[in-house]
RNA sequence: GGGGCGGUAGCUCAAUUGGGAGAGCACUAGCUUUGCAAGCUAGGGGUUGCCGGUUCGAUCCCGGUCCGCUCCA
């Protein structure tokens, strides 16, 4: 590999590749591609932010001696990193200097218990001086000073090592802070020895000599390269770790790609570097902002730096399988695509969604380093865009709020409530609401704002808290004083074949001590208590599937278990004490409940069944995301972003019933992790550890047929799934199959539950009973109608029957809605065409000293009687005027009245008046002086409702 | 898991002690205009998400439920 022409600086891509070339082709180290920036199996982490991350099973000695991480001794990559959300958090300060990211790629090379100190040295110096060509005399290496309080010697080693290629003034020592890596408070560490650049100008250097601002924020002198050296392993002793030496020592290194581009392209900034200017004119032209101009303080170009390096972070945590959302990392992402929209909207002036129309550009420069890119961009780019648009709509509604607020107040300060309420619905960050204030010559009440901020993160703790049914778990503490009891894990392995065990017991838990026995007499009925046996035959709650319910007894004794849980490989029989007395070492019987546990097999083969009906329906990307397995039902969630249509539902529903009517066996077998991996079209909850070695759940090809070929591709048409649970032997003891609903439970997450068997079987036949219910309804006349499609809505409310049932019966009744809601409009008209006859007769015979009150047949067609009083006033518009219509089936009267403003003025009010005339026939009534409307319940006294009325207006007119 | 907000015409949204559901745009028809993102007039379009309760009367109050947004854990 020539080192470049000095004129022509290689591109990031370049550097990029040279990197992992030197180590691989040079060094003999295997290039291990970048595992996804979102950890799928640390759920310590919400982010990959570094590149030791997917070793780090490695460097804890965790690694399957079985598995291809276990046999690398040397590996170099470019990891993709997001520090966001996280202990890292860059968020804050990207766009404000030239150097912060929320994405970056760390390049990294390591040692698994091979090479240490000086080859990661002399190999660092020798790709940095010598394949790219940096300046010997501007760089600086840093090395472990040593501690007294921690009882660790300075890395003389480093020292030495670096006096081959540099002068001592040059070696600095650092503190612990700076040169002593550590992974957690135990666990693998050691010291790390640190080189920097000094990329300052000749003049500058010549006046301020560069070891003075080495680690010392200098923004032209940084820290490129890391090479950690794990030599210790520190064990929790009494009081204070101790650290014990690694008998296989790791090299573990990380350099920023973006301040090495930067450095090798002799720029200022990560920003001027190839890496962003293609994303700048990208910006620019998607916006129609003026260019970058490189300024540290311009708002314009904060938001290009804003928005290139949110787009990235956007662009490859959607790739990996993270969209924004409302929990979560999802959230965090969420929070990081509104900055970027609000400094496009704001500073680059940015018409509507953007940031989606930067996504092809990041997939065009990268897609080569990372070909995950390319799989699906347009995904990625919907996906954002979606999200644009809905933050569009929130902002809206939050201008709106804020211009009320701002407007309410005369004061110059916007109120806590507001900017609280700002966040809390409007989901507006804080600063933008100071932002938004300051435009207009405002303030905020910060304080108060962080004051209610702090009650509702306070309710919300507090919520989280509720609810005792915890009261019987077992906690840390116990399980330590299980194993100081002398008990064992329980032994578990009769949960497949549910035949009742002899087992003895081992411990009685009440929720705060463990007893020695537990008699039904001297305990309540509703008391419960935990039992752990040496062996069982009950399924404990895991991997979505209920616990079993039971029993354990002896002659004279019976306890009744309500649940099933494990802890830390206890297995916690809950329930009640029935009868008789138990002691810890009674020899017992235990049961299922075979009633229960049957259907719980069934439903879970079923939800296997289910999983690959969908994807093959849908999509491969419709990953399981939580599954509940009850006897009663199947409740299944999994990745998908729109509703399911009604013909995908039918399809995902008969290719489970197909799967059932073939009868095809259930396999069960533990495997090596790594072998089981390898089967094609193996589904495994994502995010989700599984051990090793690992149960595999086959439907349809027997175990050792999937291993002897796992590439076949047959087997993407069967169900093979990691999996605990218990099953049936073949799919046809199921017998049937029935999706209920299909529904969203969270952005991009949908939920089917799905029943099987006898019950499944009665809700097919309620379903065709209910559809033939429907469609004979349409015989009936209109008047029979409405009464025939309410009963039939009330028995879809409250019966279990299919969602295409559903769907097709709800099609047919919103047919027959039409034609009663037609009816019904026509039977209205006529009536209110009778009341105002009747009306226009009553006018006729003229106002009384300016009062009009009578009787119209208009049932309680409030509308109609509102209708007939306008006829009426239409004649005689000095009126007042008043009208009650008795409807004896519904046994009510309905009155309205209206009063001119003469009559008024003169006392006569309308609320007043239909009071007077309500309570004569039983009712109350009331409303404006110019209109009011009231009733009564007593039909039968409409005529003293009418005289009251007059009497009232004869009193008051006089 | 807990909290806040919203759901009204095809769309965007109004509607205060609970008292006759509206506007703009879109749609239909007629008129007008040489042409125009036109103008005028009339009209159609609503289970106020759904279920229940309180009430003489509920878009409004209460309880439940579904959907969406949002904050926190």
């Amino acid at each position: 590999m020539p080192p470049p022409e000095p004129s022509m600086p290689p591109t990031a891509a370049q550097v990029r590749q040279q990197f992992i070339d030197f180590f691989v082709e040079r060094h003999a180290h295997t290039f291990v591609p970048s595992s996804p920036v979102v950890p799928h199996d640390d759920p310590t982490l919400l982010f990959t932010n570094a590149g030791m991350n997917q070793f780090k099973p490695i460097f804890l000695g965790q690694a399957d001696p079985k598995s291809a991480q276990a046999k690398l001794t040397r590996a170099a990559n470019s990891q993709k990193c997001i520090r966001a959300g996280g202990k890292h958090n860059d968020l804050d300060d990207v766009g404000k200097d030239l150097y912060h990211h929320t994405f970056f790629e760390m390049l990294g090379n390591w040692s698994f218990g091979d090479y240490f100190k000086k080859e990661a040295i002399d190999w660092a110096w020798e790709l940095l001086t010598k394949v790219w060509g940096v300046d010997p005399d501007r760089l600086y290496a840093t090395y472990f000073q040593g501690d007294k309080r921690l009882g660790l010697d300075p890395d003389r080693e480093a020292w030495d090592l670096w006096r081959a290629h540099l002068p001592e003034r040059r070696i600095l020592p650092g503190d612990a802070k700076d040169n002593f890596w550590e992974m957690g408070d135990t666990g693998p560490c050691g010291p790390c020895s640190e080189i920097h650049y000094d990329g300052r100008s000749d003049a500058e250097r010549a006046q301020t000599p560069g070891d003075t601002l080495v680690n010392a924020g200098h923004p032209d002198v940084i820290e490129i390269w890391n090479l950690v050296f794990i030599q210790f392993n520190r064990v929790a002793q009494s009081g204070e770790g101790a650290l014990r030496p690694l008998p296989a020592k790791h090299v573990d290194t990380g350099m920023g790609l973006e301040r090495l581009v930067r450095v090798l392209q002799g720029k200022q900034s990560n920003y001027d570097t190839d890496l962003f200017t293609t994303l700048f004119d990208r910006i620019r032209k998607v916006t129609g902002a003026p260019a970058y101009t490189g300024a540290l303080e311009d708002p314009r170009d904060i938001a290009y730096r804003v928005v290139a390096d949110h787009a990235r972070t956007l662009t490859f945590a959607i790739t990996d399988g993270a969209p924004p959302s409302n929990e979560g990392r999802g959230y965090v992402l969420r929070r990081i695509l509104r900055r970027a929209v609000r400094h496009g909207r704001q500073h680059l002036g940015a018409p509507g969604a953007f940031l989606c129309d930067i996504v092809p550009t990041i997939v065009e420069t990268m897609g080569d380093a990372f070909p995950e890119l390319r799989a699906d961009p347009q995904r990625v780019i919907d996906i954002i865009r979606e999200e644009e648009d809905s933050f569009g709509r929130t902002l809206s509604a939050g201008m709106q709020h804020f211009d009320d607020a701002a407007q309410r107040t005369d004061a110059k300060t916007v109120g806590a409530e507001d900017a609280f309420k700002l966040h809390d619905t409007y989901g507006f960050p804080i600063d933008l609401t100071q932002i938004m204030a300051a435009e207009r010559g405002m303030t905020v009440d910060v304080a108060g704002f962080e004051r209610l901020m702090e009650e509702a993160r306070e309710r919300s703790r507090a919520g989280g808290r509720a609810g005792g049914a915890d009261a019987l778990a077992l906690g840390t503490d116990q399980v330590a004083s299980l194993k100081a009891l002398g008990v064992k894990p329980t032994n578990d392995s009769e949960k497949f074949t549910a035949k009742p065990v002899r087992a003895r017991v081992k411990a009685i838990w009440n929720g705060t001590d463990f007893d020695e026995d537990l008699r039904a007499s001297s305990v309540g009925v509703n008391d419960r208590f935990g039992l752990i046996l040496d062996k069982t035959n009950h399924y404990a709650e895991m991997g979505g599937q209920v616990g079993d319910t039971g029993s354990i007894t002896k002659s004279g004794a019976a306890f009744i278990i309500e649940d099933t849980r494990v802890f830390a490989g206890y297995v916690l029989h809950t329930g009640r004490i029935k009868s008789g007395a138990l002691r810890v070492g009674d020899d017992v019987v235990i049961e299922v409940d075979h009633d229960r546990r049957a259907p719980i097999m069934a439903n879970h083969t079923a939800t296997h069944l289910l999983n690959h009906a969908l994807r093959a329906v849908l999509h491969e990307s419709a990953d399981q995301k939580g599954s509940l397995v009850a006897p009663d039902r199947v409740r299944f969630d999994f990745a998908c972003a729109k509703a399911l249509t009604p013909e995908q539902i039918t399809q995902a529903e008969q290719r489970v019933r197909d799967d059932i009517a073939r009868d095809l066996p259930v396999h069960a077998e533990i495997v090596p992790l790594e072998q089981a991996r390898a089967i094609k079209g193996l589904r495994a909850v994502f995010g989700e550890a599984y051990p090793d070695p690992v149960r595999v759940v086959s439907i349809g090809p027997a175990v050792p047929d999937l291993l002897a070929n796992p590439d076949n591709d047959a087997w993407l048409d069967r169900s093979i799934e990691f999996c605990g649970g218990t099953h049936l032997a073949r799919t046809g003891e199921a017998v049937a199959f029935a999706i209920l609903s299909e529904e969203a439970v969270a952005k991009g997450v949908r939920r089917v539950t799905a029943i099987t068997g006898a019950d499944a079987e009665r809700a097919v036949e309620t379903g065709h009973r209910l559809l033939e219910r429907a469609k004979a309804a349409a015989l009936r006349t209109d008047e029979e109608l409405h009464g025939v499609v309410q009963d039939i809505n009330a028995a879809l409310e409250t019966e279990t029957i299919p969602s295409t049932f559903r769907r097709h019966v709800q099609s047919a009744l919103a047919e027959l809605q039409e034609r009663v809601k037609s009816a019904q409009k026509q039977a209205a008209a006529a009536g209110r065409d009778d009341a105002v006859a009747a009306a226009r007769a009553l006018a006729e015979q003229g106002g009384e000293g300016g009062v009009i009150v009578g009787l119209i047949p208009a049932g309680s067609d409030r509308q109609a009687l509102l209708s007939a009083m306008d006829a009426v006033r239409a004649k005689h518009k000095d009126s007042a005027v008043l009208l009650a219509s008795p409807d004896h089936d519904a046994g009510k009267v309905t009155i309205v009245a209206g009063v001119p403003e003469a009559l008024i003025k003169k006392g006569l009010k309308a609320g007043d008046w239909v009071r007077e005339a309500s309570q004569a026939c039983g009712g109350k009534g009331g409303g404006r002086p110019d209109s009011a409307q009231g009733g009564g319940s007593q039909p039968e006294n409409t005529q003293a409702a009418l005289d009251a009325a007059r009497v009232y207006a004869a009193k008051i007119i006089g």
